[in-house]
DNA sequence: CGAAATGGTGCAAACATTTTCACGAACATT
DNA sequence: AATGTTCGTGAAAATGTTTGCACCATTTCG
């Protein structure tokens, strides 16, 4: 079954059988145009006769990238960030990276540790998640001098490079369209914004679209859920059983804005004749939900694409500390209605 | 801000500053209670001064293990995956192990270079989805002698070791079900099944199901779906709107369910009173879902840490080839009802 | 008290590759 | 014809760590 089980081919096994040396192999794999096509041709046959898999983390000791990538994220279980996940690992393929993953859970010193896991297996660059992050993760990463960039959120006041949306943005967008529709009875479901940037801003645009329609929204409707289906249900089906009950709940994400349209559903709610909903995020599935959600779209894939860009770009010194704003927009669809 | 941009600390810089020798230093990290506690809270402070991170991949040139597992999933965003990724991601750290990760969109060939590409990075074991895959993947990696199992799918039949669930049994068992409820007019909408062992096992079941209970489903019935609610809610839009219309419609998996209930609700056609609606999985979600989707739990949390366990061993050496068959289970809810 | 076992430590040789330097050949330029 | 340039190549040093072996200093045992 196993045809070699005892040695596996190195570098000069391969030297030794196309006739030249271990120096011309290696420059065969990473400067192939400096090697003659004679030469050329006999590595290329004695690679293929040899079965032979260079071995690239070796090559990471003189300082070359070992051609791994580090994503720090919250979670992978979430269609929030698998989308922007996928789209990173596959176009970090195209640069011929591969991606090193590690998910802490919205825990910020678990995600410093994860860091360190990360340079201790020489990741050539680290992405993470969000702008909030335990000062010793960024400082190990300086001081290092490994390439790092934060996405997902954009802000003008990091001085780190960054591709993301403008959250703060999102939630005023969404916010301000239902105030618009003529709404004010509205209640907040957001994420936790303990260690969450995203969820603080977008919070924080919300509140700002309200303050300046001059509403106010009692306490009890600003509700802080876990992002996950069960618990934005059960909160939003106490919300829409109280005595007084809003005309039409904001939420924080698609994932929430679904829970509550289930809730709606269950409590037999129309959606949108007796309570609009909306949320932020428009990931896949919420252009078919029915109603179709309206919400503010943060282009995922986009993000992740661009984000692989960009570390790429840095880690091959092309480019230093890019600040990249991706523009999110309001989706009108039919889960709120003019009032 | 950066502090040192020269040199980064080795570990002989740090066997100096302790005043012992480099290969203390690396029985403190490998084997800590073989060095002397004298020795040890030298090094200690040494490490701190330095900000000495290990290097695991110069270790890696001795066959120890790098520290990294590869994991190879058709793709990553989708509910289908993620929570299984998850799970083995978190469950791989629990052993200090890290997941390297890359996603084929059921392209077999590319899986076999993504294999490679692996094997060059020097991961210690490989975990690929499923039971279909290129001859030359699993060549490859049994001609390295790297440890690798198929997770997701369990087959008797396979010689590799496995980690998952008996897909026939699960679209066997809920066709059953729709039929024991008195169900006969019963349509069939089902992944690809080209490069997808899970999707073809699921269909056999179903149809093996029907043939027992003497049952016939027109070709125009059985129909072939991407994972993709899109995609399903209008195959099943079509299918509610033909001539001849069933009154249960059998889906591949949650997603497709998913897509199929929205179908229902955007033609106002109630489920389960009108149309009964079942998938297959139960990831998060389906329970919460309006009406509650009836389904087979596929546990794909726990088929993520039992493979990762089972990985680790057998990069241990503590095991050698295991086949694991993880339970799976009729979960009834409201989307399907007596006719 | 001497012998034997034990535990901690260092030396030097791996490990698989890249890189620097140097060299000779082929070729172009005056 | 002499000189400079470029190109392909090899020898050897370097990369950061682990490990087998040997050694010394203790401790334990009879």
């Amino acid at each position: 079954m196993s045809r070699r089980p005892h040695r596996i081919a190195g570098i000069v096994d391969v030297a030794r059988r196309a006739g030249v040396s271990a120096s011309t192999v290696s420059r065969f794999f990473n400067a192939p145009d400096k090697v003659g096509a004679r030469a050329r041709g006999r590595i290329e046959s004695a690679v293929r006769d040899l079965g032979y898999v260079r071995n690239r983390v070796a090559g990471s000791l003189h300082n070359r990238p070992s051609g791994a990538v580090g994503l720090l994220v919250p979670t992978v279980d979430n269609a929030i960030f698998a989308e922007m996940i996928e789209a990173f690992s596959r176009r970090l393929r195209v640069h011929d990276y591969m991606m090193l993953i590690a998910s802490h859970g919205y825990d910020l010193a678990l995600e410093a540790e994860l860091a360190r896991t990360l340079l201790e297996r020489r990741a050539d660059a680290v992405a993470l998640v969000g702008l909030d992050h335990a000062p010793e993760t960024l400082e190990l990463l300086a001081a290092r001098g490994v390439p790092f960039l934060t996405l997902w959120s954009h802000s003008a006041r990091s001085h780190h490079p960054c591709v993301g949306v403008d959250n703060l943005e999102t939630g005023w967008l969404v916010t301000r369209h239902v105030i618009d529709l003529g709404h004010r009875d509205i209640a907040l479901v957001f994420g936790q914004t303990a260690a969450n940037d995203r969820a603080r801003a977008r919070l924080e645009g919300a509140r700002r679209a309200l303050e300046e329609a001059g509403l106010r929204t009692p306490e009890a409707w600003q509700v802080e859920c876990r992002y996950d289906i069960a618990d934005a249900k059960s909160i939003c089906q106490r919300l829409l059983t109280g005595r007084r009950r809003p005309s039409a709940i904001v939420c924080g994400n698609d994932i929430i804005a679904q829970g509550a349209l289930y809730a709606a559903r269950s409590l037999d709610r129309a959606v949108p004749a007796e309570l609009s909903v909306v949320g932020i995020g428009d990931f896949g599935g919420s252009a078919e939900i029915e109603p179709g959600l309206t919400t503010v779209r943060i282009p995922a894939r986009r993000i992740g694409r661009t984000a692989a860009d960009a570390i790429v770009a840095m880690i091959e010194g092309e480019s230093a500390a890019p600040q990249i704003l991706i523009a999110s927009e309001l989706k009108v669809r039919a889960s709120a209605r003019r009032l």
